[in-house]
DNA sequence: TCTTATCTGTCAATATCGTTTCAGTAGACA
DNA sequence: TGTCTACTGAAACGATATTGACAGATAAGA
């Protein structure tokens, strides 16, 4: 080991800044998995992270180290200690931040809910809203409530780009009858509303379902009233350690529906994508 | 690994009757410190034993392994197996839903992004960065890329009710020199820019800086241009089988700031949150 | 546009590792 | 005591890992 004590992972928190591209290619890989990840001969490690191995060894100083067998023997060292104390397993992969940190709170039960969201989500249901979505000729409208707004602009964002007849409604209920007169029995409203439901929210649905629009609700496990309304419904887990809900099991699924619309309607988007803005495939 | 998965232990114990003297000094001091005590190049677990090296291939050879270093693989594998368990048997649990769905691709895809963006956070970033914005002197300032406006402005919706001073960059980079004007030493500019990284966005960067503006960024695992000119950065895993990044790690920390920042404002914040919406607590 | 500085992989050197060969030692048996 | 056998480490040998030097590539700045 070099000198003191700090861990690999602290260390290469600390000096992150100042790592290049490839150097930090280099530790997220490392951090993938990590520690074990480090096990391996230095050309094992280099091929992993899809870099040189002179890189691996610029890395191995930049972070203090001798070279690489000196980082190798400071992971060798953590895990040794990793193991030894079988009480502390569990948490010896988040050994530097104490199981307090809201973080690690956090990011548990965001964990449980996708799992869980997951879990109680019917696949057919995705599917049929997938080939309704991937439709462009039905009209497409999109509202949120004061929170959920913003998950709604996220999917409006990217349906805009992918297919055309997608409208974004205002958030000023005022304005939503000019909307309504256009909808019909060929349009989809796609809501979102978590607790506290707002009644504006249910009075739009219950309009739109009037004309006959088909109604896709993105809700909380306890369910919106307009979950009796809608044709669609998808319930997400939204509890977390915060005094707000998350609304990251949401993102979740709105994001695996715009791979599958985008999938199935590739042929169609190329060119309207290419004319928007480049996608993002693989990084160099 | 030479032939099947019995752990190395396990041969060892098989084979112990048919071992010589200085073999068995040898097995006895890998099962000293099991599994970690195999993990050094074959010189040193023969000085660690106080025997030579040809009779530590000698005994791999006799535990069925090929030669020294396939030992060592296997017993590498064992330790990535041991400290890896609390993370396999979470993603144990999901059986019912096919895994070919895109669902479940793209859920293991979220999950590991989550899991390995927690890994490379530093959490006195994180802590700094909560300071920072819980400070209702200091004017906050907010803005997205294409697509990551959708994210700016859910945290901006949220700091917006729990503390006053907070303000959303329109979209079209014309009316940013308005806002410039206001920003100084006490200003915080908060940015998302993951790839593909626009050029409006660090020009917002640089002009901020020179203004002395405190710059927080939401970037992704490459890290955008900006990197180098913010103060504090969050470097978040955005691939996900899908044309297009995911932001759900980008989320899960924005709300994690919320959670924090509404904490340690609470008392303050206390009335501006309950003449706007009631707090989701728990539901009955 | 050109220049400069930085980054990063290729290549060659050197050191270390893994393996084989072989000779020396010690105990078993006649 | 001689001889045979099994065991063990020293030394020699590739093979690999590690490192330094270099040059092409890339990006920032003038």
């Amino acid at each position: 080991m070099a000198e003191t004590l700090p861990s690999v992972k602290m260390r290469i928190q600390e000096r992150m800044e100042t790592l290049t591209p490839s150097e930090r290619q280099l530790v997220g890989a490392l951090l993938q998995d990590y520690p074990v990840s480090g096990l391996g001969s230095i050309t094992e490690v280099a091929r992993l992270a899809n870099v040189s191995t002179p890189t691996v060894i610029r890395t191995a100083r930049k972070l203090g180290f001798e070279g690489f067998p000196d980082m190798q023997g400071a992971i060798r060292d953590e895990i040794a200690a990793q193991i030894r104390e079988p009480i502390s397993r569990r948490d010896a992969g988040r050994a530097n931040t104490s199981d307090e940190h809201t973080l690690n709170q956090f990011a548990d039960a965001v964990s449980a809910n996708i799992h869980n969201t997951l879990q109680r989500l019917n696949p057919d249901v995705f599917d049929a809203v997938v080939k309704i979505l991937a439709d462009p000729k039905r009209h497409i409208y999109l509202a949120g409530g004061r929170i959920t707004r913003s998950n709604a602009d996220y999917f409006f964002n990217h349906l805009q780009i992918i297919r055309p007849n997608v409208t974004l409604l205002s958030q000023t209920p005022n304005v939503w009858p000019q909307y309504l007169l256009d909808m019909g029995r060929k349009s989809v409203l796609i809501l979102f509303d978590i607790r506290r439901y707002e009644t504006d929210m249910a009075r739009l649905a219950r309009l739109a379902r009037d004309r006959d629009c088909t109604i896709v609700l993105f809700t909380d496990q306890w369910g919106s009233p307009i979950s009796r309304l809608a044709d669609h419904c998808f319930h997400a887990l939204v509890e977390a350690p915060s005094s707000w809900d998350s609304t990251v099991a949401i993102m979740l699924i709105v994001e695996a529906l715009i791979a599958d619309i985008q999938a199935a309607r590739w042929e169609d988007s190329k060119g309207r994508i290419m004319a928007t803005v480049l996608v993002p495939t693989t990084c160099a």
